[in-house]
DNA sequence: TTGTAATTGTTGCAAATGCAACAATAATAT
DNA sequence: ATATTATTGTTGCATTTGCAACAATTACAA
């Protein structure tokens, strides 16, 4: 049974402007959508289009943490402050709301009946992040490139088995948190050991 | 501003018990207190004492996904089905509170005025654990096996810059996802250079 | 359209890592 | 007290991985 379907989104969208604060924005390709911050506390729901956490530390390696998609939610409260900095930056066209945390802990001042429902709607969605969270440790404990790979090919793969590579290379290294070069050289060994076949960016998974 | 403090989290566990059905439970060391179910959908609390998810794929290989500690929340909704198997395992004596998840979002019958403050409360113990989850994925960003390790350490050393060893060096390797024996030859290098100072299960870090 | 930047594909090489194996020690159970 | 099991510490070795560098191709912008 799931617990987060189109209907209650699309209900909680709705509740969402008649009980809090909220500000919609548009992104556009690689833009800021919102950093760590210890005094603006914000939660973010993408109601249109993708996004990306991504880390940069003091030698200015760059990872993605996570990515997101629509009806994900994110905030600078899930980061504490370290000595990398970590910034949400949107992935083509992206369509966001924000809603100020603290409207969320405080009960709005009319007391309305969408305000409960609310809070459980984001519980949910926290709880599904949490999920998508541990899906990456799950990842990123495979021992091998080449178990990394499989892994993330068997999550995003359709019904037919294939996966699109509609990023680039170059992303799903960071995102596996392995060298590119060494990617694409696990991709070819893969391919002559059967395990997967590549059309130029459209890869058949057969185990 | 701390979101979660003592006053907040017993007021939970008192309002916890007249709202919602609870069960606790004492866990003595290594015991299974919840694994992956998707009928029983429940929310756990630990009051007292340490806990492991422990993950183990079918070559066999465990890995620490996490650890938890008291006031830090887990649940079977935080994992999909996979090929791999997950646990919680206590780390020692545990005592843990269970909480029915749809005892949750169902509004309880007698319309309690706690219902709400619990609601909130998990929501941030929520964020609190994605949090902790954000730090791990952060920690296995790390490239080499000595930043896990420095990682690791800083996160975890008190004010003198002491990390005492509680568990066992085979529990860290698992926890950072690399081989034990590495970990020993690293800890050595690190010795060596300076970056740490070793008397048998006391690390002092220096940088 | 043309130039510039980004991505893909590839390779040699050095370094990091995991694996296997073993002895020494410590912890635990009988 | 003694046996059994788990942990620690170590090493050689094969493999994996990251790094650097480059050409070829593709995407994008002026």
């Amino acid at each position: 049974m799931k617990t987060l379907d189109e209907t209650r989104l699309l209900q909680f969208k709705k509740n969402l402007s008649s009980c809090v604060n909220i500000k919609s924005k548009i992104f556009y390709n690689k833009e800021l959508i919102l950093s760590y911050s210890p005094i603006k506390k914000k939660i973010g729901f993408i109601t249109e289009g993708k996004a990306n956490i991504v880390k940069t530390d003091k030698e200015g390696n760059t990872t993605i943490m996570r990515d997101l998609k629509e009806n994900d939610i994110f905030s600078n409260l899930f980061f504490q402050n370290t000595e990398d900095e970590i910034y949400i930056i949107s992935n083509g066209e992206t369509k966001v709301i924000f809603i100020d945390y603290y409207n969320i802990i405080k009960n709005c001042n009319q007391n309305c009946p969408f305000h409960n429902s609310i809070v459980l709607t984001l519980f949910d969605l926290l709880i599904e992040d949490n999920k998508q969270q541990n899906e990456k440790i799950e990842l990123l404990s495979k021992r091998t490139v080449e178990e990394k790979i499989l892994f993330f090919l068997k999550q995003r793969m359709n019904e037919n088995n294939i996966f699109k590579v509609t990023t680039s290379y170059k992303a799903i290294a960071e995102y596996l948190f392995v060298d590119r070069a060494n990617l694409m050289r696990e991709l070819k060994k893969m391919e002559e050991k059967g395990l997967i076949e590549r059309y130029e960016k459209t890869i058949k998974i057969n185990s």
